[in-house]
DNA sequence: ATCTGATTTCAGTAATTACTGAAAGTTCAT
DNA sequence: ATGAACTTTCAGTAATTACTGAAATCAGAT
């Protein structure tokens, strides 16, 4: 029964070590995909100083990635009543992370993709030379396929569960 | 005339300088995503001393950073008649870029997360304790979740562009 | 077998990114 | 206004990742 215990928290323990080497994998700061998988996997509300003291690390680092989850909308603040701490909990629900993800990641990096792409193909619009010619091609290209992967995060942000699933299912089933 | 060709050329580098940014953002080395840049907008193939000029980088650099694009097969090896040396030509069709990232994202960072949610998932299959239960289950959601996308990442690869395209038009558009 | 023009490797170094811990700032009760 | 409990910042440092350049290796021509 203790042993149950002990069994769960060497498992939880593997996630939380994959979950990280998963978001260094993508871009992501370790230690703050750590958190995330901690939180998601998280019986209960955690204190900053739990995080600290399971995941072993200083007391800046908690603040800021704890922060940095928050603005992902990954993670969110709850005070208790009567506690003057500030206590954090994770959405649990798979298809609302990864949709709070898909939106982040259009806002701070797709978005501002479009944006260079578009001034490449406008600042090549008139060229008379071959290379020039296909260069804007390349970028017009480029760019209808990101506008259109943004349009589609942008739809998929704004769509329920049940029915993204039933969708998809109906495309690819 | 020879205007337009430097206007190009400064377009082409904003262009390499971005695709750097943002490939550094996604989890890629730098330099390899500004190469990729490079060749995806080169209108013959390049040496690696070319590249090596272009960019102001090493042999090294260069040398590492072209093979892991070979790997995953965003460019290719040209040997010219006559030439000992090795070329480099970019695929050039976006959504060939795409299908290739896709399959290389699932076979090296998608497919070992899934295994860890398995092996997360079994070893709390039979606990009695309502957090190991709860463990569980979180494990169960994500794997769904993954796997699902996983699925759907290998049906992306195999399909061909213009299909895609009309599919995703009817479900998206 | 040797030479030449190329590719590949890798030890050392540089650049970047992440982390620590202590100090400063905030908030709220008294 | 003071102080206790907590949050935030940030200069300094550690760890990681990327790059250089020279030496080793390889492949074809003579």
């Amino acid at each position: 029964m203790n042993d149950e215990r002990a069994r769960l928290e060497e498992t939880r323990d593997e996630f939380v070590t994959q979950w990280g080497i998963m978001g260094a994998q993508w871009g992501i700061n370790r230690t703050m995909a750590q958190i995330h998988a901690l939180l998601m996997t998280a019986p209960e509300v955690m204190s900053t100083d739990e995080v600290m003291e399971v995941l072993q690390i200083s007391r800046g680092n908690a603040h800021t990635n704890l922060k940095d989850l928050v603005g992902w909308g990954l993670i969110r603040i709850v005070t208790k009543k009567g506690e003057r701490k500030e206590f954090f909990e994770a959405e649990k629900d798979v298809w609302e992370i990864f949709r709070r993800v898909a939106r982040e990641r259009k806002r701070r990096e797709i978005d501002p993709a479009l944006e260079t792409l578009r001034n490449c193909k406008a600042a090549t619009e008139d060229m008379e030379l071959p290379d020039g010619k296909a260069f804007h091609e390349q970028m017009m290209q480029l760019e209808d396929f990101v506008s259109f992967a943004s349009k589609m995060g942008d739809r998929v942000a704004t769509m329920q569960h049940g029915k993204a699933i039933k969708l998809a299912m109906k495309i690819f089933g």
